[in-house]
DNA sequence: AACCTTCTACGAAGTTATTCGTAAATAAAT
DNA sequence: ATTTATTTACGAATAACTTCGTAGAAGGTT
């Protein structure tokens, strides 16, 4: 069972997911591109992470080194059966429908769903 | 600006957006369908909703009634665009196809996100 | 009238998440 | 060697949310 990161665990998978294994003064620094936090703001949910399992670190010299030990693809499904049951009761075509239904979509993108459904039409015959 | 809603908030929310106005006995017997949860629990986050503006009162007589003060389709568009911002990049076409791409979304649903792509496209051009 | 039920208001306890300061250990620099 | 910097660990403060108990007012019942 994967549990739903926290806003601030998210920023940090995030950077782990882009930039791989990763001190805290790394992720630090990334986190401090978008916005200001602390070094041991950084390392305590680093340290809280660990012990929940969503990374792992390497302790072998002084400075540790921690990567994701949850997938991108899986937190990111979970969060969206976790939005789909709260908000949209459980249906997928609900949340698309309400994603698609606001403009914000180029047709490029449009067309590349378009073909990811036919796919998945075709496929299941 | 809307606010994300809490869970419970949500929660209540959604059953003022199926019932319309309700008193708060009405909403915590619908959510005792779902879980239990004491009814002092439901009337002090419905007061507390009162206060940040997302329900409003009637309080004319003793037993006050309660209705939705923000809209639905605009609270799952903010809710969409936050999981969108935190975990998708801002894209929608990746939020939409990792919703897709997990194979729980029935024909029938496939035809409607198909049908509102081409309504979409088609009113475009 | 006396009693019981229902409702609101208030406050307090418990939980989780975020934040950072301080201390101790290790490493680097002078 | 002494000082300076870096890193980890720990703990505590704050804030937001959830939960519910208790009290008092208002309305019904017998």
């Amino acid at each position: 069972m994967i549990d739903k990161p926290t806003e601030s665990e998210l920023e940090i998978l995030k950077v782990l997911w882009s930039e791989g294994p990763s001190t805290v003064r790394d992720v630090n620094n990334a986190l401090n591109m978008i916005r200001e936090i602390g070094y041991t703001t950084t390392l305590k949910i680093m340290q809280i992470m660990t012990q929940k399992g969503s990374v792992q670190r390497d302790e072998t010299s002084r400075t540790h080194i921690y990567s994701a030990a949850v997938k991108e693809a899986e937190i990111k499904d979970a969060m969206i059966d976790r939005l789909m049951d709260t908000a949209f009761s459980g249906s997928a075509s609900q949340l698309v429908m309400q994603a698609l239904g606001r403009g914000k979509t180029s047709p490029q993108e449009l067309e590349k769903i378009k073909a990811l459904i036919e796919k998945m039409e075709g496929g299941e015959s």
